[in-house]
DNA sequence: CTAATCACCTGAAGGC
DNA sequence: TGCCTTCAGGTGATTA
């Protein structure tokens, strides 16, 4: 469900209502949602700071760390008040605060929470963010150049860059003209920048719509983003291109569905 | 190194 | 109505 765009949402918002609260209890109603890689007391510790690397949110604790991945359909709904919570819906993982609750609620129960100790070697094998100013376009224009992958995979695989997914790689790649399938060290410089700039692009454009939602995804307040509304691609199979009114197509590709304009991005 | 398939889960939607 | 298949904002392991 959630790419960078809904992860930052998720982040912003929790960053206005759970920072500097107290951890009172955890309770995991389905066991493998949280992953307790040791049993360090979480109780009494304090959310000291959000951050967030591509799709994994980092919950900074007084002596360790929570880190979230919310995979498909999970969600991180907050309460101030315990009464206007339903547990019984989907609810994996309980974290009440001496004021205030947290609930982690995940229909497909891919989704984690970790505990950990050192979230930097945690997250070793996931590349910068998206939008790390780290990532300069030279950046992203070099590990294109040493990579044989289709460009779709590339964007896909978080290890290069972190924070994209289906929705948001089909829409960069329509607004570069860059069919799928293309391999990323065959992507010229100029074409290669173009891709960069429409990425970044694209997903600050959807933080500012508060994310996009296509069934599940929901900010901890319960809102749904509005960025869906301005798709050109994903989703839009059989309907015409912005562009040139050609009919968008939808194939198999990297093992996901993936929308693409025939004429705009000619293999 | 890259690519493809399965696994992890549940629910919605479409075909018959 | 009901059954069966396919698909879904993801990723990690395993197999070619």
């Amino acid at each position: 469900m959630p790419e960078l765009p809904e992860v930052e949402t998720v982040a912003n918002e929790l960053r206005s209502s759970v920072i500097g609260k107290k951890i009172e209890y955890i309770e995991a109603l389905w066991s493998r949602s949280f992953d307790n890689r040791d049993d360090n007391l979480l109780t009494e510790q304090v959310i000291e700071s959000i951050d967030r690397r591509g799709k994994y949110l980092i919950l900074n604790l007084t002596r360790s760390f929570l880190i979230i991945h919310l995979r498909m359909t999970g969600q991180l709904l907050y309460f101030d008040n315990e009464s206007d919570a339903d547990f019984n819906d989907y609810i994996r993982v309980i974290i009440k605060f001496s004021n205030g609750l947290l609930l982690f609620r995940d229909v497909r129960k891919f989704g984690r929470i970790y505990h950990v100790h050192d979230a930097q070697s945690f997250l070793t094998h996931v590349g910068p963010d998206a939008l790390d100013k780290k990532v300069t376009a030279s950046v992203f224009k070099n590990s294109l150049a040493a990579s044989k992958m289709n460009i779709k995979a590339f964007l896909l695989s978080q290890k290069y860059i972190s924070g994209m997914g289906n929705i948001y790689t089909d829409e960069a790649l329509f607004a570069s003209g860059i069919y799928p399938a293309k391999t990323a060290d065959s992507i010229k410089r100029r074409k290669a920048e173009n891709l960069f700039l429409n990425m970044q692009g694209i997903l600050k454009a959807s933080i500012q719509n508060m994310g996009s939602t296509i069934s599940d995804y929901r900010d901890p307040s319960g809102n749904k983003g509005t960025n869906q509304l301005y798709f050109n691609v994903y989703g839009r199979e059989g309907q015409p291109c912005k562009v040139c009114k050609t009919p968008i197509k939808k194939i198999k590709f990297a093992g996901r569905g993936t929308h693409f304009c025939p004429r705009c991005q000619r293999a």
